[in-house]
DNA sequence: GTCGTTCGTGAATCGGACG
DNA sequence: TCGTCCGATTCACGAACGA
């Protein structure tokens, strides 16, 4: 059985992810991002001190019989992933304590080559209720290449400029997906249980991929790979065995508007550039890719891109450039002197700075 | 073979940790750091970019053939671990996304049970020279205990009070070891390539064990466990393979002044409090017997009776299960929920327990 | 509408003494 | 080993609600 790439591209496949890896046609992934069941061992139900239960993970995806078994699936899995994924294209796979040794140790096995471990530290973690031990406050994510020498893309300058124009470290800040973000489903409870949020998938893309790669994600849940995927430009393939889960990931991408092309292209030269994190404002969905933001009540204006940089009618650069460079000045604060619309009013940008700090701090 | 504990204890043995791990008593150590060798698989040399050169960690020590020869020598000492450790001590490893997943794999398939993975996340880390990978800004620690059912201990109230009263998280902010507290030989040259900071085993050491504690460090180096033990006011137990390490380790602990006993306490939680029965609150006559006791502002009442049971319009128990009871849940803490009228006031009868707890001991 | 308060909830391997 | 019962234990957000 095999399936042709134009069938794949953009879909959700309902299935066995291993039977589809295999079926998909040899090296058709540039990018493979993976949230496999992480095999939580609960054993009883937990309560918070105000005696609520906690909605845990029970699924029976989750739902593994030993060690063994587990590591037995996960490599089958990645040996299809070794299948659909190029040569010089990277895999990510999150997980957590449970399972991500496993995971790595797979990786290590099979030839692939860690170029990172990245910890997803979570501003907004669920506490440790019982006082037993240190609140479980980040995830792992391991970055790797098909092998030691590939030519991998790494996105270096978005990175930098993404960060306050200092690297990009290998421990992300961002909150866990909730608020309007999290789908419900008709009775008003999550649709997935442990759906991630854009904000990780969209540094993850911005990082590791270029516009028109295709990105494919075997464990493809509710879906946040391909809306982020669309959204930034990105071909998708999402393999997800759940009917259920399936369909609601499709309505979703449906409902995302493609950024336009000169927005999802990031910074490809090496400048200097003031040390103003914006992009974390674009990347945490405070502004999409695209808006249209205004300098000193519309008598300027500057598009946004995906890695924080704006692009008006003839340049490109960090809001401080283009900021002065519509100007004529010789210097100039973005922070301030762009404001966006919302409301029919004009709100400086820095607003969303300070949000930002306020959540991340 | 056989070690004597005495001739162990606050000492640096010297030779291979797995051959002196199996000559030591069993159930000797309350508590081990282990900082193995990382394996890092490093491919010729690394050049900042102004040329200088790295001075990176190619130690024959951390050279191994093989992952297989790596996991080898890992399930090795941990089995070594596993005889010096007693059934209720816990184990900390440090290590990198180079040998941390093989560690993690060998814990759990050799019956450990991870409690927490701590993210070292380092506020002052080697930036990445060549721009092609994040900046590798943590490291990681899988904390473990021997057995799933072990009774650990987690000092959790020391480790909130350290945190401005918030709970303790799995991820760390610490720099790295620099500056006087960097041991360097006569030639100025750092001592020892992967010296911990002080500040990242005192946060271990606290979190994790009680004053008068064995810690047992089985890759001492230079000896940052032992320096942290002795100040903190525990013992502990050094074994290092080579010389030179062992000799500067000596010197650096004797230097050592243990805090004042008073200092190295922490607060004691609630549950190591001696239980107080209500009955002794009502026997020791501060509070009389009919006495009315509210619940939830006087939406729930009962009465006090002579043998510290709970009366109820229409059921008799203990100030828990009458908690339980008036408000229709499963459980419920009668301490915090009961109050009593006093001036007009309503007082938890918590403080009598305080009161009671005070003049006993 | 606005502001302040209450309520709900998130990938969680979450207790221990005593009979 | 198992059942019973005491009694310790939560942070950040966003939504909903009420004044």
């Amino acid at each position: 059985m095999s399936i042709e790439l134009e069938k794949a591209l953009d879909r959700v496949l309902e299935g066995d992810c291993v039977e589809t890896l295999k079926a998909l046609p040899a090296g058709c992934a540039d990018l493979v991002f993976a949230d496999p069941p992480y095999n939580m061992q609960l054993k009883g139900e937990l309560r918070r001190p105000d005696n609520s239960k906690v909605d845990a993970v029970d699924d029976a995806w989750d739902q593994f019989e030993s060690f063994q078994a587990y590591d037995k699936f996960t490599r089958e899995w990645l040996a299809g992933v070794r299948h659909v994924l190029k040569d010089n294209g990277t895999l990510w796979v999150i997980g957590s304590y449970h399972n991500i040794f496993r995971v790595g140790v797979a990786l290590q096995d099979m030839g692939f080559w860690v170029l990172n471990d990245v910890v997803w530290r979570k501003s907004n973690p669920m506490p440790n209720f019982k006082g037993k031990r240190f609140t479980n406050a980040h995830e792992t994510m391991i970055w790797a290449s098909k092998n030691p020498n590939a030519k991998y893309t790494f996105n270096y300058e978005a990175m930098k400029a993404m960060n306050d124009d200092l690297q990009m470290r290998s421990d992300w800040t961002l909150p866990i997906c909730s608020g309007h973000e999290r789908i419900k489903n008709a009775d008003g409870e999550k649709a997935h249980s442990t759906q991630k949020p854009e904000s990780l998938l969209h540094r993850v893309i911005v990082s590791s991929s270029k516009p028109g790669d295709v990105i494919l994600d075997p464990f493809f849940g509710s879906g946040t790979t391909g809306a982020v995927a669309r959204r930034l430009g990105r071909h998708f393939i999402g393999l997800e065995r759940d009917k259920e889960y399936a369909s609601i990931a499709r309505q979703r991408i449906a409902a995302i508007e493609p950024a336009p092309d000169e927005c999802v292209e990031v910074t490809r030269s090496k400048r200097a550039e003031p040390r103003i994190p914006f992009g974390w404002v674009v990347e945490r969905g405070l502004l999409p890719p695209g808006t249209i933001l205004h300098g000193q009540q519309k008598r300027h204006k500057a598009k946004v891109r995906a890695d924080g940089t704006l692009v008006c009618a003839d340049a490109t650069g960090s809001i401080h450039q283009i900021g002065a460079h519509v100007q004529g000045a010789e210097a100039c604060n973005g922070w301030t002197f762009w404001q966006y619309e919302h409301k029919g009013k004009l709100i400086p940008i820095d607003v969303l700075r300070q949000q930002l700090r306020a959540s991340i701090s």
